[in-house]
This record gives C-alpha cells, sequence and structure tokens, in this order.
DNA sequence: ATGGAAATTTAGATCGATCTAACGGGCGCG
DNA sequence: CGCGCCCGTTAGATCGATCTAAATTTCCAT
C-alpha cells in the first residue's frame, strides 16, 4: 500500500456508510478569542474521536446562519455543533430533527430540545456581585455589550437577583459601545444622570479590558478608587496590572462538553436532551477593593 | 425539490468530481487570538468562494502535523494552508508534490516550492529599531519567546541589521518564558548580566502585555523610563495604558491573501511558486518616549 | 474416503452525482 | 416522401469503500 502512495478514501467511505467522520462547528465570530478558546477544547475532543472539524462563522446573523448549516448538511456532516446567533428562530429544533441531525448548542441555547453545553453565567454573576457587596458596594454597575442572546440574558437576570437580594438597586445596566476599541473613550458613561457606582461589573473580559483603560484616563485608580470585574477570564487577566479579578467560564471546558454531548448524541440519537452546565466561578485577584468612605 | 427535502449530496459529488469544495487549515496553535485573526481572514476568502475550511491543529509538532495533514488528505481535501509548525522537515514540499495536492504556506516558510503568505517582519522590525534609535535610544532588547521558525528567524535577522546599521549592539536578543503568564515575573532577565536596555521590542504584542505588567511591578513608567515596542498589533493595544506602540503585521489579511493563492492554485495547479509579503508597519502610539539622560 | 459444517474467497450490488454514448424525435432539404 | 442532421432524452457506467451472498476451500468427524 505504502509503496502505491495508496491513501483512503473518505469520501467514497462516506458515500456508502452514510458517516462522513466531519462535524460542523458553527461560532458567531472567528477573532473573539473567547471563541478561539472554545474551538480549541472542541478541537481536542473532536480529534480524539478521529474525526474532523469543518468550521463556519455566522456572523451572529441568522440568515447566514441558516446558509451555513445548509452547506455543512450538503457536505454531510455527523453532526453539528452551534451556538446559534442573536436573533436564531426558535423553530430550529424542529427543522434539525426533520434533517435527522445530531447538534448540540453550545454557550448559548434557543429551545430545550436539543442539548445544550454553557456554563452557569448566572452563579457566576451572584457570586460576584455578594463579592462586591462584602466589599461594603451598594452602588454596582452592570456594562453590557452585544448582541442579546441567552447567556446575555442570563448575567443581567443573575445580577438583578443577586443585587435584589441584597437590597440594592437592580437597575444599573448600562449598554456600553460594542467597538471593544471604542469602550474606553465612553467609560464616562457609566457616571451619567446622577449614577455613581463603586464597583463595575463588565459583559465579558474585553468590556473591562476598556473600562480599565477608560478609568485610567479618568484618573481612578483600579481596585482603589473604583472596583472592576471582568467576566469570561480569558484574555490574559494575569497580565493586567493590577490583575483583574473575573468570572471564569473556562470556555476550553466547555468546547469539550460540547464535543463530549455530540459525540454521545452521534452514537445514541434517540438519547433525550442533556444540559451540561459547567460552574462559573469568581477568580479573585486584584482589581477589587473595599469600599472607601468618601 | 423542498417538498421532499432534498439536500445535495456533496460527497457523492466528490467521488465523481474528484472535488470536495473543501481545504484543510493547518495551525500550530487554536487559542492565540493571532491565529484566531488570521482563520477569521481566510474564513471570509473561502466561504466567498463557495468552499468550507476543514480545521486542525499541530500543536507545532511535526508529527502531529504530519497525522493532520494525512487525515485531511483522506477526506479529499481540494487544496491545503499550512502554517508549518517548528522543526518541519523541508522535504515536505517533495511529498506534498507527489501528492499533487495544492498547498500554500502561511505566516512560516520551509521552502520555496511552494506558495507562501506571509508579512515582511524584518521590515517592520527595522522600522521599529530606527524609531527608537531615532528617540535616542541606544540599548535597545529584542525580548524573544517561543518556537523557532522562519518568522522568528526574520525578526531576529532584521533587529540585529538594524541594529548593525546604526552602530548599535546586535546581540541583545534575550529569551523570555514561553508560557505568558510567567513573563512579567522574569522580565528582571531584561536587565542582568550588566544590561540596561532603555527599550524592548517584543517578539508578540503577548510578550509586551507580560513585559509591562513586570515593568508596572517594577515601578518603571512605560514610555518615560523605559520604550516599549509590541509586535501583531493584534491584543487591544489601543486598550493598554500607555497604549502599546506595535509593528502592525495584520493577520486577518494575511488569511485572505493565502486563502487567495490557494484558490488560485487551486485553479491551475501548474503555476510557478509565488510568495504574497505584505507590508508590516510600525502603529506608533504611546509606549515609547525619548531616552532620558539619568 | 466422504459428508457436512465452518471458514475463507470472490463476485456483484450499493450509495448519489455526473459523464458518456446510444437512442429517439423533430425538422429541413432534396 | 425519405434521408440525414441536430437536438433533447435516457440508460448505463463510473468513482471507491463496504456489505451481502454465492462460491470455493478447509477441516473435522463418521
Amino acid at each position: 500500500m505504502r509503496e502505491l502512495g495508496y491513501v483512503y478514501n473518505m469520501g467514497a467511505a462516506r458515500l456508502r456508510a452514510e458517516r462522513s467522520h466531519t462535524v460542523g462547528v458553527v461560532v458567531p465570530n472567528l477573532t473573539n478569542p473567547f471563541f478561539a478558546e472554545l474551538l480549541g477544547g472542541m478541537e481536542a475532543s473532536i480529534d480524539a474521536a478521529g474525526l474532523v472539524m469543518i468550521i463556519a462563522n455566522s456572523g451572529d446573523g441568522p440568515s447566514r446562519q441558516a446558509a451555513v448549516l445548509q452547506r455543512m448538511r450538503e457536505h454531510g456532516v455527523d453532526g453539528i455543533i452551534l451556538c446559534p446567533a442573536a436573533d436564531t428562530p426558535d423553530d430550529l429544533a424542529r427543522q434539525v430533527a426533520d434533517w435527522k441531525l445530531p447538534m448540540v448548542q453550545a454557550l448559548r441555547h434557543v429551545t430545550d430540545e436539543l442539548d445544550y453545553a454553557g456554563a452557569n453565567y448566572a452563579a457566576g454573576m451572584e457570586e460576584a456581585v455578594e463579592y462586591l457587596v462584602s466589599l461594603g458596594h451598594q452602588t454596582i454597575c452592570f456594562a453590557i455589550h452585544g448582541p442579546v442572546h441567552s447567556a446575555y440574558q442570563e448575567r443581567i437576570q443573575g445580577f438583578r437577583e443577586a443585587m435584589t437580594r441584597s437590597g440594592l438597586r437592580p437597575d444599573l445596566v448600562i449598554a456600553v459601545p460594542d467597538r471593544v476599541d471604542h469602550v474606553a473613550q465612553d467609560a464616562h458613561m457609566l457616571f451619567e444622570q446622577g449614577r455613581a457606582p463603586t464597583a463595575v461589573i463588565c459583559f465579558n473580559d474585553l468590556v473591562a479590558h476598556g473600562l480599565a483603560a477608560g478609568f485610567y484616563d479618568r484618573g481612578l485608580k483600579i481596585g482603589h478608587d473604583i472596583s472592576l470585574i471582568g467576566f469570561d477570564d480569558v484574555t490574559d487577566a494575569e497580565a493586567m496590572r493590577p490583575r483583574l479579578t473575573s468570572v471564569s467560564t473556562a470556555p476550553s471546558g466547555i468546547g469539550q462538553n460540547a464535543a463530549a454531548l455530540l459525540l454521545d448524541r452521534i452514537a445514541q440519537p434517540t438519547l433525550p436532551p442533556r444540559r451540561c452546565v459547567s460552574p462559573a466561578r469568581l477568580h479573585i485577584r486584584e482589581s477589587c477593593g473595599p469600599l472607601r468612605i468618601s
């Protein structure tokens, strides 16, 4: 075989066996390091199972997402890991069921009829709020960002519930610019309309990074004049100064979970839908300090 | 067709037509945001051409890389974009020619017999050195990192040549830890053995980020006590304080170039090997200042 | 040595898109 | 009216791995 330079023709095998040893992965955005880590985790598990990943970008839009799913179907993928784009219609599940295509939702979910791998964003958020409360903070702001989806809503909900439970105002949810490089210069938005937060929780580490720059520009010392908490713990929080306290969602682990769910479902398509929600824990570093009475 | 739920069977078409509408992409590392941007650029071009990307991780090791290439070959990809792993044997080109598989090298190159898309690292490095020299710096250090490959050597060569041309010591090339989170605590290495650099150029922005943290810990003010230049301009340099001056290599554009080269070569396999080297320009921000006489 | 059961080899069918060649219908011109 | 040309249609072959069934061999027991 070696002499003749034989290579196994997976395409022919697929045609006969109806198995392509291929899975599709759809993410809203390739360049966000958060998704890059997610992909890294998936790749490891999927590769170990002897399959390859076909990857595509939905651009967080339902129409592109539909086109991409169709393309993957044509390519005969054995299953799909989908991070549903914002505004994904909820008949997605029905459609996929029609297609008899194993599928798991990652990070975000639009239906309970399909598997889901994510993190417990709400619990992580609550832990962050409780930590800030324990430091004496009362005016706590949640800086949000980006398109609306389940992971977005769970964070807001976790924030509101934890704030309410602590008897604090739950409505300080402020939208900052989507473009990360504009966040710094718009950091002043947090202090408008009579708000004077002493602590800010961010939708993700990118926002935290931008706000940290904005606070620096305003002469606010992080961990002293204002406390800052990130979310995802993915950008090198360890390399920020002061080091960024962040809610760790371990995207690489979520990727592995999603891959494991998909492999199981491919093996047993009749399994009832499962949810694999990994804990999100607050990683305390140096960006938060006790409330200063001014 | 819609009523019956017909889907085009790409696998069958491939078997007959010997075209899979599939390209393989091999990178050494999925989680590095630099490669994520590269993939983003490729995805756009490849998707626009109606092909899909199969993606794999070589872990920067030749043996895994060989396995991954073999797997892609079995899957019948129409071509491959490879960022060659460190220590890739140079008979790679011969092997690929035997396989009659269109292939382009991205970011790094091991042979002139295959297409290559990259950036002019040496020129970018020279621009960085000249800029520091124009600010009066004389003791300039290059902080390197990671496995050895062509992009690594071109940067070192550019540094040495530019330093020599300016009549400065070209040998201040210092290796910092590979793990980014250890760079900060090992920043002191730069000042050992009687070296007292007043400016540091970094192998990439991750190193710059780490060193910035290390300098902060030592009480050095960046842009004042010490000047710092990054490379790649990919981590949100705009969000650092002071903003990081960095040599921009535009990985997304390199990805697009690589994709374009591959599509051309698939269309015309007999084309002579081409090289597509995009310019690398210094993006000046705030992390460098004039030499202070102490 | 022969029958029957088991093991192995071999021949063909299959998956679905595509390519070729043969076939048939339509039409114009002699 | 008939011959030949052109066009559209259709039947079958093809790609390569795999699955089934038939054909062949092996081997043990009677």
